[in-house]
DNA sequence: AGGCCCATGTAATCTGTTACATGATTCC
DNA sequence: GGAATCATGTAACAGATTACATGGGCCT
């Protein structure tokens, strides 16, 4: 039991459709939760036979019909009782980082090369999360909507995933600096 | 195939015995893996049979005897491979992040009294994280080491960590005052 | 004509978690 | 005397990934 309180926290404010969390959900949702298609429209339909989420078909034109889903009272109080129970340890899982631990046993410019993909990755999501906090705050400061907002827990959250993907990008530099200072010193210890 | 890489990489430069592993992988490995100490006996089981580690028994007298594990040429060899080919975005879980995001909707007292215990929790990971690196690089200032050091994969790897909690911790007293500031203001509107 | 976006799923397989099981030693 | 640490697993179940399946519209 745990996507289903990520998709629930996810429907309270808006309807959306299961192609839109799996889009979200694709992203990261901010960077906190992650999942596939495959599983939303699975625990979509589980969360509607229970009643805690409420689905309504929309009709579209030009595009395929789609079924968009909200939070129910039911889903929300099952989110309340989530919350007031402990939190599990969070939990992260990074290829990168393993070939990282690796480091000094493998190829450097294999590793240069991902840790460079991996920053424009981090900056393109700074870029985005950037846009969407200031879309929320609208013209406010952050101080005062964050005092005032009346919904303020999207930008929390996206605030979180913004500091992560910083570091990201820093640490990513970081290293590719490293490796190549590495590389260029065993050069002239060993010139060619 | 995702695990084995994880513990490939942990059983480059040392021997550890499954035991040892797990309080590894609890604390997170340095936050980019995790997992349980029933998969990591598996995980080491499967790798010795098809000869990617190789475990030798130490006996021990006033502690239960222990098998202990390094990665092979074969597994080095794995490692490499995985390391060449495209990582998997990374991947993170966070319960208490889900609870934020329903902040607007949920009681505020429990979000802040957890928030507090995970800046806790980070600090003293910020601790450990600290202590490790300064072991790691022995007198030598961090630019140093990073230059001429032998094993710099755990130290970068660490890097990341340290910084991933610096934010958490700071990410969370941050909230936290948000939602003090909110509870004081909702109660000067509606005093008594 | 080919590729991408919208939109939603099923089925088989692989991975991860929870519960259970054992037993000696050391610290408070 | 009770709790924590060392040390290693099995078995049942829940959760996640991969492969497969479909089909119209939009853009180049």
């Amino acid at each position: 039991m745990a996507l289903r309180h990520a998709v629930l926290a996810a429907l309270l404010d808006e309807e959306r459709s299961g192609y839109q969390l799996a889009k979200a959900f694709d992203v990261g949702v901010a960077n906190f939760w992650h999942a596939l298609p495959q599983q939303l429209y699975a625990e979509l339909t589980k969360l509607e036979r229970e009643g805690l989420v409420a689905g309504r078909e929309v009709v579209q034109e030009t595009r395929p019909n789609k079924r968009v889903f909200q939070a129910t009272e039911a889903g929300l109080a099952e989110l309340r009782e989530f919350t007031a129970a402990a939190s599990k340890p969070s939990f992260i899982r990074d290829d990168l980082l393993v070939k990282v631990q690796g480091a000094d046993h493998v190829d450097s410019g294999q590793l240069i090369e991902q840790l460079g993909e991996r920053a424009t990755a981090a900056e393109a999501k700074i870029e985005l999360f950037s846009a969407l906090l200031h879309q929320m705050r609208g013209d406010e400061s952050e101080d005062e909507f964050l005092l005032d907002g009346e919904r303020i827990g999207p930008y929390l959250t996206c605030l979180r995933g913004l500091a992560f993907e910083r570091d990201n990008r820093d640490w990513c530099r970081r290293i590719a600096d490293v490796l190549r200072a590495r590389q260029a010193a065993a050069l002239s210890h060993r010139p060619g």
